[in-house]
DNA sequence: CAGTGAGCGAGCTTCCGCTTGACTT
């Protein structure tokens, strides 16, 4: 018999409070939830007042079993799930299924896993709070219905497997949203005129970079302007110098830390979420799916020793940060190292640099403001009323700086901070270059993993649980897709006023070039339109927030769960009924136009298989022509020129050995076929349109060449390949790598099937 | 690996939030 068993919610967890608590206690991990509503149908009995039909996963039985067996050993048994309407409702679940009595079953709650809090909240038991548990079977069935009942309408209005929900529909929107503003925006240019100053004719060094006050729409006004310029003559009209204080940002919660591993790191969100589990596990961060920033005692007391020793006391400020998101539960602390003194880890590449930006971001918060010196300098000229500005910062005292400063989302365009030289009021100063550049406006820019999640945390809507997976779900049904474009070219006009010489150029750059960006597809267009169209209330950016406040009341016990629920669903399941009167299919069709030379009409759609243009329509005596569209063109944008390119290919470039060779765009992007094989057109030389026939015999003898130079070794159904990745040894589609410091040439096949033998050891043994 | 665009239609798909491994490459 055990006198005590505590029950969390996570196995680390488990291990750490183990050592605090001593010998008298066992403490188990629950791995979450338990029990859920039934995988097939609906699980919820609404008839009956929304009862739930409650099932533990098979994939949960053996914890389940477990549990039970240790609740059967121990004496007293204390459920420390997390303090949020999840916990709580993990603790009534585990209370259900192991069946234990409700009235002798402590319930113990926590927020920081120290050897105080734990110690504090044993002194203070109580019952499980059946109103907060409430508030979450009213968010898990509210959740349920929505998802159970719009996706079938889509399957059978829009296409099979499609997937609804108050979550993920919301973050199709956003980037559905987001790109229609960017598709409609237009973009104006303008000529922004900056200037390389001197202090002294003679002296070439010292130089004060300014920006004008105006800009100017044309570039006849720029010019002119640069005309006054060359005659004129430049003073410091003032000078004005404003202290500042700049403050760190708060310590990391789970949406924070996927932002900035984003911006410094380049981590996608799960690839934070992975290496953060690993660093948790082995016991070197806290919890990392939290949406507080508040820090333990412990925690505040560990920093400022460790700031005040590495830094000195006037670097330490000790600060609680206050949790603004809408909705947090705070049922943990910030993202902090647990041992605020260390620096640096042991570890991998990626979990020393999170580790590292981890415990910068708490080291930082917990440092003195950085106080900033902003000065701002008036240039007067004498023949034109426009000025000349120039602006600069000095750190006076680093503070937090010293650590850590948080990045911004976009690369912002202005110049790094800079150091004005010494001036006075008065000043002449002479130019030594100025120029005018055309600029372009640029639409909002299109969300990265990382700012949608933090635009979904901003709306309230997902949890620090659920960022990474829903971004996962929206990607894997089709809706989205994160990619980079290249851009395009754009040209711009450069005036430059040098030695009383103006010079104009034109100069080209590239516009619209995106790295890892969310980019909707038609589908997630179709399905957000159809979904505006009959469900607004759900896909309404408030939703979430709406029926937050209700479960809020709910837990408050100001209202009653499935008296919220009935009111809910009944003019829900109306909606979802009025969807289905409509007998259409949402296809995204649009006609173009019509065939210049046939007539035809020209139209697109979303097919069976995806994107489709479609010529002429289906009569008795002709059938229409169908070609794809390209993954890079949209139903919404692609125009009836693009529409009919597209019938170009594939095109025959003629014969070569006696047999055809077409060129087409594939699955995989441009190719040649020959002799039934397909050869890869090279990005950014070959255009399948325009390619001829020399070129493609060129491409035909490189594979091939590069085929023969493949096999190294040939001993039938064993070989020695020559891959990506340098030589290795490929039996029956199964590949595996050589020893380092082998020779691959002189492998025998005797030796190829040792390797073979002992690679397959050493992986069932791992 | 790279095509297809209708055809009978059975049976399936699907939500959000708690937690980790078990998988494969």
């Amino acid at each position: 018999m055990v006198e005590n068993l505590v029950i969390v919610e996570s196995p680390a967890k488990a291990k750490t409070i183990e050592k605090f608590l001593g010998k008298d206690f066992r403490v188990i991990s629950s791995f979450g939830h338990i029990r859920d509503l039934a995988k097939k149908n609906l699980g919820i009995q609404i008839d009956k007042g929304f009862a739930p039909v409650y099932e533990v996963p098979k994939e949960k039985v053996k914890v389940v079993n477990e549990l039970k067996k240790n609740a059967a050993e121990s004496k007293n048994i204390w459920i420390a799930s997390d303090e949020d309407r999840e916990g709580e409702a993990i603790a009534w679940h585990i209370i259900n299924v192991l069946d234990l009595d409700p009235g002798n079953t402590k319930r113990i709650v926590f927020h920081e896993i120290t050897k105080e809090a734990i110690e504090e909240a044993i002194k203070k038991p109580r019952l499980v709070d059946m109103n907060l548990v409430n508030s979450q079977q009213a968010r898990r069935i509210l959740d349920r219905l929505v998802g159970f009942e719009i996706s079938p309408v889509l399957w059978k209005k829009v296409q099979p497997s499609l997937s609804a929900g108050r979550v993920q529909s919301v973050a199709v929107r956003l980037i559905v949203e987001r790109e229609r503003e960017i598709i409609a925006f237009r973009s104006d240019s303008s000529f922004r005129v900056t200037a390389i100053f001197l202090l002294s004719q003679k002296d070439n060094d010292t130089i004060l970079k300014a920006e004008a006050s105006q800009k100017f729409t044309r570039e006849e006004d720029a010019c002119k302007f640069l005309e006054l310029c060359k005659e004129a003559e430049f003073k410091i009209a003032s000078i004005t110098v404003k202290p500042g204080t700049r403050s760190p940002a708060p310590p990391f919660t789970t949406s924070t830390l996927q932002q900035e591993a984003y911006r410094k790191l380049g981590f996608s969100v799960a690839q934070t979420m992975s290496v953060a589990q690993k660093l948790y596990e082995a016991g070197k961060i806290t919890y990392m799916r939290t949406d507080s920033t508040n820090l333990s005692k412990l925690a505040l007391a560990k920093s400022r020793d460790a700031i005040i020793s590495e830094y000195g006391e006037k670097y330490s400020k000790t600060r609680q940060f206050k949790t603004k998101t809408k909705g947090a539960q705070e049922a943990h602390e910030a993202i902090r190292p647990s041992y605020p003194d260390k620096a640096t880890i042991a570890g991998n590449q990626n979990e020393k640099k999170l580790y590292e930006l981890i415990w910068k971001r708490t080291i930082a918060s917990q440092m003195a403001d950085a106080i900033i010196e902003k000065t701002n300098i008036g240039i007067e000229i004498n023949n034109s009323p426009v000025l000349f500005s120039a602006t600069g910062e000095v750190v006076k005292f680093d503070g937090f700086l010293r650590v850590y400063s948080e990045s911004a989302d976009q690369e912002s365009n202005d110049e790094e901070r800079y150091v004005i030289p010494p001036v006075k009021k008065g000043m002449p100063l002479y130019y030594n270059t100025v120029n005018a550049t055309e600029r372009f406006t640029s639409p909002f820019p299109r969300y990265t993993e990382a700012s949608l999640v933090k635009k979904l945390e901003e709306l309230g809507i997902g949890r620090p649980s659920t960022y990474a997976p829903t971004i996962s779900t929206i990607q894997n049904r089709g809706y989205v897709v994160k990619e980079d474009r290249p851009g395009e070219k754009r040209k711009t006009r450069l005036l430059e006023l040098k030695s009383g010489k103006i010079n104009a150029s034109t100069k080209t750059e590239i516009a619209g070039k995106e790295k890892s960006k969310l980019f909707p597809k038609d589908i997630g267009m179709i399905v957000n339109d159809f979904l505006v169209e009959n469900f607004s209330e759900i896909v309404d950016y408030n939703f979430t927030a709406d029926v937050e406040m209700q479960f809020d009341e709910i837990a408050e016990g100001n209202l009653k769960w499935t008296g919220m629920l009935d009111k809910f669903y009944s003019s829900f399941h109306k909606t979802v009924e009025t969807s289905l009167e409509n007998k259409n299919k949402k296809t995204g069709a649009r006609v173009l136009g019509n065939h210049p030379e046939t007539g035809e009409p020209v139209s697109v759609k979303m097919g069976r298989f995806g994107p489709v243009v479609q010529i002429g329509n289906q009569t008795e005596e002709s059938k229409p022509k169908f070609a794809s569209l390209l993954k890079s063109q949209l139903l919404e944008t692609i125009t009836l020129d693009e529409a009919l390119n597209l019938f170009r290919l594939p095109r025959k470039i003629g014969e070569y050995e006696g047999a055809e060779m077409v060129a087409g765009i594939g699955k995989f992007g441009p190719y040649i076929r020959h002799n039934n094989k397909f050869y890869s057109l090279k990005k950014g030389v070959d255009d399948p349109y325009v390619i001829t026939l020399e070129r493609g015999i060129e491409l035909i003898v490189e594979k091939t060449n590069s085929e023969k130079q493949k096999v190294i070794q040939d001993f039938g159904d064993i070989q020695v390949l020559n891959g990506r990745y340098g030589p290795y040894i490929t039996k029956e589609k199964l590949n595996y790598r050589i020893p380092k410091g082998t020779d691959a040439s002189k492998l025998t096949k005797e030796e190829c099937l040792k390797i073979i033998d002992t690679s397959e050891k050493k992986q069932k043994n791992s």
